[in-house]
DNA sequence: ACAACATTTGTACGATGTACAGCAAGGGTT
DNA sequence: AACCCTTGCTGTACATCGTACAAATGTTGT
């Protein structure tokens, strides 16, 4: 990404750009995890004292912040934007572009969660999804309610995997990050706790991808529930996936909500 | 990790215990926000020299995992360890119960989402977990992923909005969270998005928890019918374990027809 | 009383974020 | 062409952080 050997002459007049230096961030954060993107490692990548990162951006956190956005900016808004197909498609296709463009950087994904994502580019993805999920013929608190459904498990799940692994250098590939999950899991004295071993016995054959889709398509479902009490009937759950809303409609709120 | 009755004095003047080590952790996050909890911090709380933390824990890490522990160790386990309500009502019940637990410390959720959640309180919630699905009438593998799907909700949800908050202090009560969400929503140039300017309009009405519920119903929806299917003729995979609808929802038959 | 030992402290080092003052190299004006 | 003023970078400095090392301190077993 950043180019090397480029010498910067002392003076005025534009040596950097903002970009330069998010480059450089993201290299080191993919480099070295979370920690790794130090105001002075970034200075030194670009070739300039530490102080220098200080005229554009006016502390680390503006740093991060730009960095989340940039990394926001670059999810390809094309692969979700036909209207014509399906909507769970849609929304498949939206969270599984995130994921794939997330995990390939690790070590910004506890960053970039720590704080708000209220820039530009977060906002214009939350836009689409909530058009998005109107199209599907939620109404308009229904999509709201549902975006931040989606939202939460899209972020939950990436930082949960993150968290879960080595926090330096990339994601390793699959399969290898299932078998350090159970390592770790049998690792752990899962002597006392027989569903959690047998959880992870299992989960061998059900790689992450296919975790997350699982939940996702779970949520969905929970959603068309919705769709179809709007009376919306335009699309239907279909294939194994299907689910016959009268079957799924909840209760009310059990008793004994809890105190703050 | 430290019992009650065996007292450790084996030291010279003043002996600490790891409690109080995290104790004081725990109350500087909460006054002071996820960087707070410094090291040297602790040990003026607690009135010894820096190093001193260094004899009870390895290193700073090792005492946010500590805390971690410590959080989920004290989630009431009685709120939904009973077998004889409907499991939708159990899991809600965790889930509110883990989500004001968390909620009480937002200083220290970013921590401990930072890092694997395995220890040993951690593996008994998720144990207890995956009982309570096994209960609902889930063959071993569809409840490890709806497991995985519920701690990502519920953990996923309250980093979000953790993060969204001023990160410092107790997290502010719900009205005035939802008015700083607004005002964070219409303080952005929310001009060219006007679903998520509506969003934010009618978000008002929706407090947190009821969002927060809203969301969990919808993944309890997607999960139940797959429970309502597990035994049906689409899906042969249910084997042994097989088991017939008219149990699934417990004792008190189908959805909506059991007894408060 | 003595020795073994667990615990705390003093000191120190390297790394971090960032404030402040100055210096160099343009562009604009004359 | 000579000025200066604005812009961008550097040098230096400080407070704070995590933590390593060795010395000091008190407790306990013998």
């Amino acid at each position: 990404m950043s180019v090397p050997g480029m010498r910067r002459r002392r003076g005025p007049r534009r040596a950097l750009t903002d970009d330069e230096i998010l480059d450089a961030a993201l290299d080191l954060l993919d480099e070295g995890g979370p920690d790794a993107a130090s105001v002075r490692g970034i200075a030194a990548r670009v070739g300039v004292a530490p102080n220098a990162v200080y005229t554009y951006f006016p502390d680390k956190a503006a740093v991060i912040k730009g960095l989340a956005e940039r990394l926001l900016g670059g999810v390809d808004h094309d692969v979700f934007a036909d209207r014509e197909r399906p909507w769970r498609e849609r929304v498949e296709a939206l969270a599984l572009e995130l994921r794939a463009h997330l995990s390939a950087h690790p070590g910004a994904v506890p960053l970039m969660i720590g704080g708000p994502m209220d820039g530009p580019h977060a906002l214009a993805l939350n836009e689409r999804l909530l058009q998005l999920l109107v199209d599907a013929g939620l109404d308009a608190t229904e999509a709201a309610q549902a975006s931040y459904l989606l939202i939460v498990y899209v972020f939950g799940s990436i930082a949960l995997e993150v968290a879960d692994v080595h926090r330096a250098g990339p994601l390793p590939s699959e399969p290898e990050r299932v078998a350090t999950r159970l390592v770790a899991f049998s690792a752990i004295p899962t002597g006392g706790f027989p569903r959690s071993a047998e959880a992870a016995a299992t989960m061998a054959g059900y790689v992450s991808t296919e975790q997350y889709l699982w939940g996702l398509r779970r949520i969905l479902d929970g959603i068309a529930a919705r769709v179809a009490t709007a009376g919306d009937v335009t699309e239907r759950a279909a294939g194994p996936d299907g689910l016959q809303p009268a079957e799924l409609w909840g209760q009310p709120g059990p008793p004994g909500a809890h105190p703050a």
